[in-house]
Formats: structure tokens, C-alpha cells, sequence
DNA sequence: TTGATGAAGTTTTTT
DNA sequence: ACTTCATCAA
């Protein structure tokens, strides 16, 4: 035990004043504002040791942390882990708003009644059935509704947790706010809440506007302001400062932090969209090729419908084999268990020699490989894969080697047993989402064997993460890149509320670490499919331009 | 069937 | 800003 004054922050690491005073509260709530690359989830990971190591949350206290996103969830645990170490670390509870809503649900399910009221094995759906499923919409409002009419279950939660952590704040819903608000206001409960109201894009989608401000009263928090950006180079902190400063001019960095001329910035104007396609896969491909830079350091970002914006885009990337990714259209099939299960099989059948994937392919059917029962199953399953070779060289002999490949699967499926394809993750318990993830582990092969016909590749291509990236605005908050395209800067992309625009472009900006390219063009064509296909003559965004002119 | 008019969607996460 | 879809009148 570390008495409190004598702490330091974890792993040698300094932190800017107000990050350290943030970190080492032991009295108030904290409203935290920080700019993009602060170090929000440092600054969260030191808070949280000093808590833990200094026995201001007492044990057994426990540490809760409410994210959005279940990566951003498990990235603030990761790193908790990191600087506290296995043993403290196992104090500090890391969920999503849905998921915390769930655990509430589940352990006491039996307060909510009549309408409302769950069977132990209800299911999450698309939609309501009385006892038998509610919707992703239902959890946060059914756990309010526990914690309102159960003193178990609210004293429950108020005895487990001395500190809340909420991370990006800036995009908490009413719902979400009134959940923490039934669960810890008026009591002796720290909350740290952290965002940046600069980066609230998700206002469309019901974030509350000063949330900060009415978090400040409702729990008596102490506002704080972290001004560091540790991500970019000089060049790019600058023009964040320009845009901060109409913003928010509260949060404009110091300058005389800002040192040095490092960084790149420049904008490209284009007749039409083919040709600002075609040069920013030249560019690209510069970049990959001379410079050396890994295509997943690159990313290119769409204010929205990037299908229509950035096809040209693609087609040209293609044309030039840079490897690429629609983050739109990935629901992350490759990270899914059961995907990477077939993808691994189909790899050991038709690839040359796939030592590491054969090596997971067998501990994940047979884990325990010492014990006797198990090497037998591992020689039957090695006698049946012999026989799924022998057909692939059979239809090989007939001209045709990629004929039966799904029928493989299907049996290789069928040999290792469902049980055995439930047990590899929690979300295959609903069966229907085990096959919805076989069924579009299937279609995402088809669609790279159109473009790649030789499966052993295409193949490499599901796993492959060297690639480009291609995403909205919205997609890429958190992210950061070594180089940032912002293409189709246009009036006719940014429609709607031009604060939450220049939000929006604010977050695109800040993602870049050495390189920003903004580009625009006079006509873009629409893509064929669409009914009416003239060229479209577009306007340019002077005044996102107008804020890159003096770095040029 | 066609044209006129108006509404709605576009940017997203979640077990 | 621009497209698509629904609805109504001709």
C-alpha cells in the first residue's frame, strides 16, 4: 500500500498537470475534456492505479468502466493490466453501456414484471416477444427500470463500486445518462467522465448537447481540460489549433508547446472524380511502394455513402493491386472464431504447406494433446482430413479444383460437431448467429475469389490487415493513421448542422499523425446502378479548405 | 404509365 | 444536397 501523496504515475510516465491532478482525486467527481491523442485512456489506466495502489478504492471496492464500443472496452482493461499489474487489475471491471445493462438484467431479471417481465433464457433480437426476447433498445431502459423499483439490486451496485469511469462522454444518450444517474447520483460514488465535446458526431443519434456541463451540476464534478496532443507532428497541431479555435476556443493548445516544422499538409483539386481517383491511387501507391509506409497506416476517409463516393477510388486501387478495405462493408467476419476455424482448414487443404495454421487448427479441436483420449481423436481427425485431401486431388486430376470446396467445409463442419463450434464463442449459445457467421464466412470467400481466383490467396486476403483502409468520418473516431486522405470535401457531403460538420471534419483532421491530403472535385459522376447518372457539378467546403491554406 | 409532390434517408453501437 | 420511395391525380 502506497500512502496517496507519496504516488507516482506507473511506469515512469509523466503526465501534464491537470492529468495529474485527475488522476490523483480522492474526493470529487471529474469532468474531463481532452483532445484527440491526449492520452484519455492513460490518463484513465494512471487514475485507476493510483486508486488501487494507494487504497483510496478500498478493497474490496471494486473499479467500474463504461465504454461504447466492446474495442474500446477491451482496450482500457488491456491497459489497466498493463500498468497496475494482473493482481490489482482484476478489481477494475472494463463493460459496454449494453453489456453493464445486461449483467443488471440478468442478476435480477425477476424484478421486472407483467409486460416487462423475462424468461432465464430470453434472447436479443430484432424484436419484442413477451417473455421470450427484447431488443438491443430494451436493455439500457429494462435496467433503469430494476434500479428504480429494487433496493437489492441498486444497493447492489452502489456497495460493489468506490469509482466509475466513463469513457467518451461526449456521446452519451439521455437513456444512458439516466441509467448513471439512478445508479450513483447522491451517493458517495466518484465518477471520472471523459470525452471531447469537439469530437460529438454522434449528436444524430441522440448525444445530449452539454452533457458535460449538466453532468458538472447534476454530481457537483470538477471540470478539468487536458491540453496535449501527442499524436501529431507540429505541422498538423497547428491547423487542429485553427480549427479548436472556432470550436471551442476554451481548448486551444498553448503554441509555444507546438514546436518544430514536421508534418505534411496539402489539398488537391480535380475536374472530375475519375481523375481525383486516379491520383490518389498514384499517390497511394507512391507511398506503399517508395516510402515504405505499411498500407494499413493509410487511410482514406468519406463524410458518408463512401459505396458512392469512393468506388472509383477502389476500382483504381484494384487496378493497381493495392490491397484495400471497405470498413463499411466488413462486420468484422474475419476476427469471428468460426470464420478463422474455416479459413484455417481451407488453408491446410488447399494451400502448399500451412504449418501455423494446421498448428491452430488442431488446438482448437483438440486442446489437450498429452492426454490419451485426445491423441486418439487427433489421429481419427488427421485420417479424415487425409480423405478430404485425397478429394481435392481428385478434382484436381478432373480440371477442377475449387468445384467442391464449400462441400469440404460442410463436411469438415459436420465432423467436428456443433458442440465443438458453440464451445469456440459465447455469441454461438443463439445458433442462428453461428450460421449467420458460416453463411457469411461463405459469401466473403466467393467475393474474394472473384477478385483473386486462386483460393490459397484469396484466402490470405481474409486475414490480411495490410490493407488500405477506407472509412467514414464517423468509423475512424479513435483511430489514427500515419497519412489521412480526406476525400470530396464538398457542400453537397456535409449537409445538415454545420457545427456537427465541422465536428466531424475535426475528427477526420485529428486522425492523422504526419500527413493530411484533402481533395475535391469540380464533377462527380454517380456510379452505375443509379437511375440518373449526369455528371454532377459540386461546391466546394472553402471553408475546411480555408483552414489548411497557411500550411500548405 | 407518367409526372408532381412530399417525406425520409444519408453518418452507428450494442449480448 | 441529392436520391429514392410512397402517394395521388391525370
Amino acid at each position: 500500500m502506497i500512502l496517496a501523496d507519496n504516488w507516482l504515475p506507473a511506469d515512469g510516465l509523466t503526465l501534464e498537470p491537470n492529468a495529474l491532478s485527475a488522476a490523483k482525486e480522492k474526493v470529487n467527481c471529474l469532468a474531463l475534456t481532452a483532445g484527440p491523442g491526449a492520452g484519455k485512456t492513460e490518463m484513465l489506466a494512471q487514475r485507476a492505479d493510483f486508486l488501487l495502489s494507494t487504497g483510496t478504492c478500498r478493497y474490496p471496492k471494486r473499479i467500474l468502466a463504461i465504454s461504447f464500443k466492446v474495442d474500446a472496452s477491451k482496450n482500457l482493461k488491456e491497459r489497466i493490466r498493463r500498468r497496475c499489474g494482473a493482481d490489482m487489475g482484476s478489481r477494475f471491471d472494463s463493460y459496454t453501456f449494453h453489456a453493464f445493462a445486461k449483467r443488471i438484467i440478468d442478476r435480477f431479471r425477476v424484478v421486472l414484471t407483467n409486460t416487462d417481465a423475462l424468461d432465464a433464457n430470453y434472447t436479443i433480437g430484432d424484436k419484442k416477444v413477451t417473455r421470450k426476447q427484447i431488443m438491443f433498445s430494451d436493455l439500457v431502459p429494462l435496467a433503469i427500470q430494476i434500479l428504480e423499483n429494487s433496493t437489492v439490486a441498486i444497493n447492489a451496485i452502489r456497495q460493489t463500486y468506490s469509482d466509475v469511469f466513463l469513457d467518451e462522454f461526449q456521446d452519451c444518450t439521455n437513456q444512458q445518462y439516466e441509467l448513471i444517474k439512478v445508479a450513483f447520483q447522491g451517493t458517495s460514488i466518484r465518477l471520472t467522465a471523459v470525452g471531447d465535446t469537439k469530437q460529438k458526431i454522434m449528436g444524430w443519434a441522440g448525444a445530449l448537447d452539454g452533457i458535460f456541463e449538466t453532468f458538472a451540476n447534476d454530481f457537483s464534478a470538477i471540470p478539468l481540460n487536458m491540453y496535449r496532443n501527442f499524436r501529431s507532428k507540429p505541422r498538423l497541431l497547428r491547423l487542429q489549433n485553427e480549427i479548436i479555435r472556432v470550436l471551442d476556443s476554451t481548448s486551444v493548445m498553448p503554441e509555444d508547446q507546438i514546436v518544430g516544422d514536421e508534418g505534411e499538409i496539402f489539398s488537391k483539386q480535380f475536374q472530375t472524380s475519375q481523375a481525383e481517383a486516379e491520383s490518389l491511387a498514384d499517390m497511394i501507391c507512391n507511398w506503399v511502394e517508395l516510402e515504405k509506409i505499411p498500407p494499413s497506416e493509410i487511410a482514406v476517409l468519406v463524410s458518408k455513402q463512401l459505396d458512392l463516393y469512393a468506388n472509383h477510388l477502389m476500382a483504381a486501387l484494384e487496378l493497381k493491386n493495392i490491397p484495400y478495405r471497405n470498413e463499411q462493408q466488413m462486420q468484422d467476419i474475419t476476427v469471428e472464431p468460426a470464420a478463422r476455424l474455416i479459413v484455417d482448414h481451407l488453408s491446410c487443404l488447399y494451400g502448399k504447406r500451412e504449418p501455423k495454421a494446421w498448428t491452430r487448427l488442431m488446438n482448437q479441436l483438440t486442446p489437450f494433446s498429452d492426454d490419451e483420449m485426445q491423441s486418439s481423436d487427433r489421429r481419427e481427425f488427421q485420417y479424415f482430413f487425409k480423405e478430404q485431401l485425397k478429394s481435392v486431388a481428385a478434382l484436381e486430376s478432373l480440371g477442377d479444383p475449387l468445384s467442391g470446396w464449400w462441400d469440404l467445409v460442410k463436411s469438415f463442419l459436420n465432423r467436428i460437431g456443433i458442440e465443438t463450434l458453440v464451445a469456440l464463442s459465447p455469441d454461438y449459445e443463439s445458433h442462428t448467429r453461428l450460421t449467420e457467421v458460416i453463411r457469411d464466412t461463405k459469401a466473403r470467400i466467393e467475393e474474394l475469389l472473384e477478385l483473386e481466383p486462386e483460393l490459397p490467396k484469396a484466402l490470405t486476403r481474409f486475414v490480411d490487415d495490410q490493407a488500405v483502409r477506407i472509412l467514414t468520418i464517423h468509423k475512424s473516431k479513435g483511430l489514427e493513421f500515419d497519412s489521412v486522405i480526406m476525400m470530396a470535401i464538398d457542400e453537397e457531403i456535409f449537409f445538415g448542422d454545420r457545427d456537427a460538420n465541422r465536428c466531424a471534419f475535426f475528427v477526420g483532421v485529428s486522425r492523422a499523425k504526419r500527413r493530411l491530403i484533402l481533395t475535391f472535385s469540380n464533377e462527380r459522376e454517380r456510379p452505375d446502378g443509379y437511375k440518373k447518372r449526369w455528371a454532377t457539378r459540386r461546391t466546394k467546403q472553402s471553408e475546411y479548405f480555408s483552414y489548411i491554406d497557411d500550411f500548405v
